[in-house]
DNA sequence: CACGTAAGCGGAATCGATTCCGTTTACGGG
DNA sequence: CCCGTAAACGGAATCGATTCCGCTTACGTG
């Protein structure tokens, strides 16, 4: 009786489990800082981290799982700034801005962690969680900005133009610069929020 | 003397090579359309087509390739009726138009191959070859349809959207069908022709 | 037709991701 | 403090992709 709201149904990480989380994410973290994560292995972090692979899959699932494990940390920043920060990024101004201020943003992202990205694309969590979080984002300032288009379906295309394989490509393989990235993004908002033809 | 030009400076290809080609090929088409190109490995493969695993490689290169190779089979229609085909998806009526269709079209590819594009994308030939052809193909008709936004960016801003992996999220993981996707694309390449803001 | 050699071959070896399973340990209850 | 049990461990085993390498064969030449 007089029992708290059971919030916290799983049982509760065990000691020695937690540890082993930071553990791992600690030395996960350094090597990928040292080499990227494509010359990373799951064994590499296992060792790293002075504990058995199975205990890496356990706690990540898998690959994909470890390496958004690793992003989210270096991201959250970036999600809160857009829900609760100052403008242009936060609340306060005109949609379209902050539809500018967002691309710059999230691109500026990519510069950074777009192999990790890449890496975490194929995380159940990162498609459900933060991809939801981004397309929410998008469509509430497209309702805003852009009445005459479908906001649920035109921030899902707008998303396709910040994803980390296609980023890749444009930086790396097409030659494009980063300001010629922000300036196509601002471009193609600046089209869509257009008043349409009279 | 009197040589023909020497195009095919490479020995052409040996009699026992082109044989195997074929082998792999078929063998990987039943294969892959049986149960589709995630249930498929390379072993499988070569033992289908009663060869050794290096000689997949030898002439694939790797996955990706021999997904790439399997695709352009059945892609080649599509590409040729882009080039030289009838209108709407050939030449010969307005830019605007042959856009909407180009979306239809490759909607239509995707929703058959999207699996297999996946697993093409890895490909160098694929990155250099095909995708330089459709961005190419999309820049042309934008230089005539959107003076005012930057035709080579928008091109590949527009493949974006037609990217595999984005397709699977859209149908399999938000549920979206392609008649929504086709009318999505065809408000997008509506928004972006409209004449801009007076 | 016999020969030389480069191209092609097959499958064993290697490498990394992921799964399995027998053993160890944290910790709530007695 | 002692026990029982579920959670957590670690590392060996498995699986598929890719590489390696010693052997075979197609085919141009004499």
């Amino acid at each position: 009786m007089f029992e708290l709201p059971q919030f916290q149904e799983q049982p509760r990480e065990r000691a020695d489990a937690a540890r082993n989380r930071e553990r791992i994410l600690a030395a996960a973290g350094t090597l990928v800082a040292e080499s990227g994560i494509d010359s990373v292995s799951m064994e590499d972090v296992a060792k790293a981290a002075c504990v058995g692979t199975g205990t890496l899959y356990r706690r990540f699932g898998d690959r994909a799982g470890l390496a958004f494990a690793l992003l989210d940390d270096q991201t959250k920043d970036f999600q809160d700034a857009l829900i609760a920060g100052p403008p242009p990024l936060g609340p306060g101004i005109p949609a379209a801005q902050r539809l500018h201020a967002f691309g710059a943003g999230f691109l500026d992202l990519l510069e950074t962690h777009a192999p990790l990205m890449v890496a975490a694309a194929p995380s159940v969590k990162e498609s459900a969680g933060v991809l939801g979080l981004y397309s929410t984002h998008l469509r509430i300032l497209l309702e805003e900005a852009t009445p005459h288009l479908d906001p649920r379906y035109t921030a899902e295309a707008l998303l396709a133009m910040l994803d980390p394989a296609y980023h890749l490509r444009m930086r790396r393989l097409l030659g494009y610069s980063l300001d010629q990235l922000v300036a196509g993004w601002d471009g193609l908002i600046d089209a869509i929020t257009a008043t349409p033809r009279p």
